[in-house]
DNA sequence: TGTACATCAGTGAACGCGCGTTCACTGATGTAC
DNA sequence: TGTACATCAGTGAACGCGCGTTCACTGATGTAC
């Protein structure tokens, strides 16, 4: 039944955001329209609305569901890494680069557009939720000041906003374990020190 | 003779380039639209044509020329340090961030938009201008490796980037000076390491 | 100083296009009895 | 188990809009003589 041709599709949902992300990551969201992911999906141009209303609401679905997948990269990264609060924290700052690395299109949605409405209730509270595994990370590993937590966001979001954008090129041209290992040097530098 | 009406503007080019600024400054560069731009320089809307070819010409000027402006800020940051190779790394990074405030819109259009042609002689060179300046001003402040450099532009591009978007509610509320000393305490921790 | 002419910058109407939105509709699904 | 009906998801045609592009044009400027 999963190739016949039904009018109800079933999952329209889930696969609107897939296509959303697929146009974003081909075209950029500045040449982004309802009517070519409602095509992709293979749907009338007029399904969407039944579920998101207009592009806004559909980009401000696709940021929640991302800003759960930015966490899940940490979280990916976190379970590989020693117990260790200062391991912990350098983890949870490659699953930031993993991610952006992974999915560009969906990092810059998340941090560079304005098009996702960021007062929607879903969206803020999955960012928020990111936001506080930052903090208790950085203050688990004895950051304790404003400059403690601004520099490992910092350091973390300049890797990967400029490795995602292909800058960077000489860290981006370096094999997964090579990169992996000067990413956790420059890290480093940023651990809350010892007071 | 100023405020008459004139057939020939006289200096349409420049104040194209400020239009379409201000134009992404309100309507993000989502919206940007040749038409609006010349609407707003009060112009015919194919005039832009003669000058820029098509709306990525315009904003492909528009990068070069904010590269410029961009090297522009941190030159007025380090003409105020004392010559020490470290201060005047620091100062770098705090233009850096000056114009990533200042300019948040032209910011964005450097560092994360594609519409820019990157490949264009001028932007390219005004480009690299910039890259060489970093590099130059971590090596005269003994930095020796990628790890060193990449974490000097990762930190500063990390802070403009969350600042300029209104993130890093903490430092963004400060007053400037106290904003100041908290970056560069954060700048200090990354500075390269005496071998 | 004056005239003729070439070049250039900007105009404004016209065009076709893809967009979001609306709306009457149709087919599928779920539920009451 | 069957029937009737309400609800829901998706269709497809229609619309008006702003967009980029084209093009014949006009007014301004510069230059040759």
């Amino acid at each position: 039944m999963s190739d016949e041709k039904r009018y109800h599709h079933g999952d329209l949902r889930r696969a609107l955001l897939e296509a959303a992300e697929a146009e974003l990551a081909e075209r950029g969201i500045e040449a982004f329209s309802l009517r070519a992911v409602a095509k992709r999906a293979g749907v009338s141009h007029a399904a969407p609305a039944h579920h998101f209303g207009d592009a806004n609401g559909l980009l401000t679905a696709l940021a929640a569901h991302g800003f759960r997948q930015f966490l899940e990269a940490q979280a990916a990264r976190e379970a590989k890494a020693t117990p260790d609060p200062s391991a912990q924290l350098v983890a949870a700052g490659l699953g930031y680069v993993d991610f952006a690395l992974q999915r560009p299109a969906l990092f810059r949605l998340l941090w560079g557009s304005n098009r996702p409405d960021f007062a929607d209730a879903d969206l803020s509270r999955a960012a928020e939720d990111a936001y506080r595994h930052l903090v208790e990370q950085v203050s688990a590993a004895g950051g304790r000041t404003v400059a403690d937590e601004s520099a490992m966001w910092a350091v973390a979001h300049g890797l990967a906003d400029l490795l995602s954008a292909g800058r960077l090129k000489a860290i981006g041209s370096f094999p997964d374990d090579t990169r992996d290992a000067v990413l956790t040097d420059i890290f480093s530098r940023f651990l809350p020190r010892p007071q």
